[in-house]
DNA sequence: ATGGTCGACTCTCGA
């Protein structure tokens, strides 16, 4: 299938950690100008509810719902489409702020849609690695809800977890890394064992798949020093109707670039 | 070799 016919009649879903939204709408306006995808999924928004920008998004034709908070974290979904069912956070126990800055679950189309930023956890012998590891349970948790029932489910956003050897560009190096520790990748394989499967490896099992590359290793595009840690996964009715993903280079290309891709989604839901 | 560069915001943190 060549790419003009995955573009016509199809549903397509991106996320992209944007680092900062408003450091990134000259990257945005022309990316959704050419793409026009249904449903935009963004990590890293850096910014309070009161100063996001809604008008730019409305200018384009794009509902918008997000939550964020000063300097760190935020997450957002823009959609084509109207947007139902907004809710951010786990409805848990452990439920905290920092939650409802990271997690967006909101249905669009029939589909729900989870949008998650994973913490990054530090370092393997900080509590923040203990808190990301445990995040995964509680996402575990959250599906184990929503997949026993019977529609489509797709989950995705910055995990900051590289789930096998051929996700990163130095599998030996980065052993003890956070978002490569065996610990973490069991984490993540376990709560994608819930009842996911992934989108992008669907269509891509070859390696060097690459969604994210450090802006303080000089020439990490070029030297192919990546890492695969923005996911797109669909529970299995969801998966069935996949005709492909893509990770798009070029919003790590341009004029002050984000250090993510964006990484889309191709359904034929009809 | 244990760096490097961003962004937001304060002189530092998080990634």
């Amino acid at each position: 299938m060549n790419l003009t016919e995955i573009q016509q009649n199809t549903f397509k879903i991106t996320t992209f950690n944007v680092n900062s939204i408003r450091a990134r709408l000259h990257i945005l306006k022309p990316w959704l100008e050419a793409n026009r995808v249904d449903v935009l999924c963004i990590q890293e928004t850096k910014v309070q509810d009161h100063e996001f920008p809604v008008k730019f998004f409305a200018e384009l034709g794009y509902a918008i719902v997000f939550r964020g908070q000063k300097s760190y974290n935020g997450v957002a979904v823009a959609s084509l489409h109207p947007i139902e069912d907004v809710s951010f956070g786990f409805d848990d126990e452990e439920h905290t702020g920092d939650d409802d800055v990271r997690l967006l679950h909101c249905t669009v189309n029939g589909i729900k849609l989870i949008n998650t930023y994973v913490p990054q956890g530090k370092s393997i012998d900080d509590p923040a690695y203990r808190y990301k590891l445990r995040w995964f349970q509680r996402l575990k948790a959250l599906f184990s809800e929503i997949l026993g029932q019977n529609g489509l489910v797709f989950w995705c956003g910055d995990m900051n977890v590289a789930p096998e050897p051929e996700d990163v560009h130095s599998p030996e190096k980065l052993a003890d890394h956070v978002c490569f520790h065996i610990d973490v990748r069991n984490a993540f394989k376990d709560t994608v064992a819930a009842g996911f499967e992934d989108i992008l490896r669907k269509f891509h099992p070859e390696p060097g798949q690459y969604t994210f590359f450090d802006y303080r290793m000089p020439g990490s595009v070029t030297k192919k020093k990546g890492w695969r840690i923005d996911h797109v996964l669909a529970n299995k009715h969801l998966a069935r109707l996949a005709i492909g993903a893509e990770i798009d280079l070029g919003p790590r290309l341009m004029e002050k670039p984000s250090d993510h891709t964006a990484l889309t989604a191709f359904f034929k839901l009809h």
